[in-house]
DNA sequence: AATCTGTACAACCGCGTGTGT
DNA sequence: CACACACGCGGTTGTACAGAT
């Protein structure tokens, strides 16, 4: 299909973004809403394309991002989620509130790949890495558990192993290659009922509904999956990075409103974002 | 102190998909 | 039904920074 380019190449620019830049989008954002991205950059001053600009937004701007590392147990349910969803990032991301997919997709590459890799763990099909040289069950360590010789005692212990005993290969999508999955999860394949019995299947597998109060459209932060009595301010845990981060030059910044008008604005955004 | 190497992460690119005409 | 368009996703690249030599 003759597709044109996302955006003319000439006049846009590329590159890091700079606080200007940021500003200027941060404000458009907050102050119409998020949709037809196309528009965003010449409505907001910006000479950005409009991809580049959902994917600041997305990946670093939107105020409801944790930011810093992934905690353990975040780690802990990425690979989990990874070794049933394969590289559905996205999909992964949904599960994290907080976490976008290019984080966790970062994270996976630098990180949760090596560390499995060390325990002795293929991170694509999450199988013992010396069951794909031998069938055989090996009794001793590989070279590559060297020095991990409890590896899979930690991953039991910390319920990072995904069970290859319990179920057959057809009950069990980490048992094949995840990219496997990708058709059979997305036409909703009715012969897998893993889900069912397994709590993070069946948050994966949740319906969409879910799915969608967990997506970034623009999520409540913390208050999704949060159940510890009232709400907290929306100020205090969205946006107060706004107003605390330094590298923005946020004193500088003028967002035309004071904590009561963002709260309004977070509001819009929950009843339907719309330009 | 200078240079090299590895790591982490932001950003870009191309493709697939959904939707409107 | 075919086409055009916009958006979102996953893979890849570029670059700044940290640690090693």
């Amino acid at each position: 299909m003759g597709r044109q380019p996302c955006c003319d190449k000439l006049g846009v620019k590329k590159g890091p973004w700079t606080t200007e830049e940021d500003k200027k989008l941060v404000n458009f954002i907050l102050n119409n809403g998020q949709c037809c991205w196309r528009a965003v950059p010449k409505l907001a001053g910006l000479l950005r394309c409009g991809k580049s600009c959902r994917l600041r937004w997305t990946n670093y701007l939107r105020p409801d991002l944790k930011r810093g590392l992934l905690t353990e147990d975040e780690e802990q349910l990425v690979i989990d989620l990874h070794a049933r969803l394969g590289n559905r990032w996205s999909k992964i991301a949904g599960r994290l509130p907080g976490r976008t997919d290019n984080e966790i997709k970062n994270h996976w590459n630098t990180h949760i790949k090596k560390k499995l890799i060390k325990m002795g763990i293929n991170p694509a099909t999450h199988e013992p890495l010396n069951k794909q040289e031998a069938d055989t069950p090996k009794t001793t360590t590989s070279p590559l558990t060297d020095g991990q010789p409890e590896s899979e005692d930690t991953m039991a212990k910390t319920g990072l192993v995904v069970d290859t005993s319990s179920s057959s290969p057809e009950e069990n999508l980490s048992s094949s290659p995840p990219e496997n999955c990708t058709s059979s999860n997305e036409s909703g394949s009715t012969s897998d009922n893993s889900h069912e019995e397994d709590p993070i299947m069946r948050l994966a597998w949740d319906d969409e509904a879910l799915l969608n109060s967990l997506s970034w459209d623009f999520p409540v932060p913390e208050q999704s999956y949060n159940n510890a009595g009232e709400a907290s301010s929306v100020v205090e845990n969205g946006f107060g990075w706004l107003f605390e981060y330094q590298d923005f030059g946020v004193e500088e910044l003028d967002f035309g409103f004071d904590h009561v008008a963002i709260d309004m604005d977070i509001h819009t955004f929950l009843m339907g974002d719309k330009c």
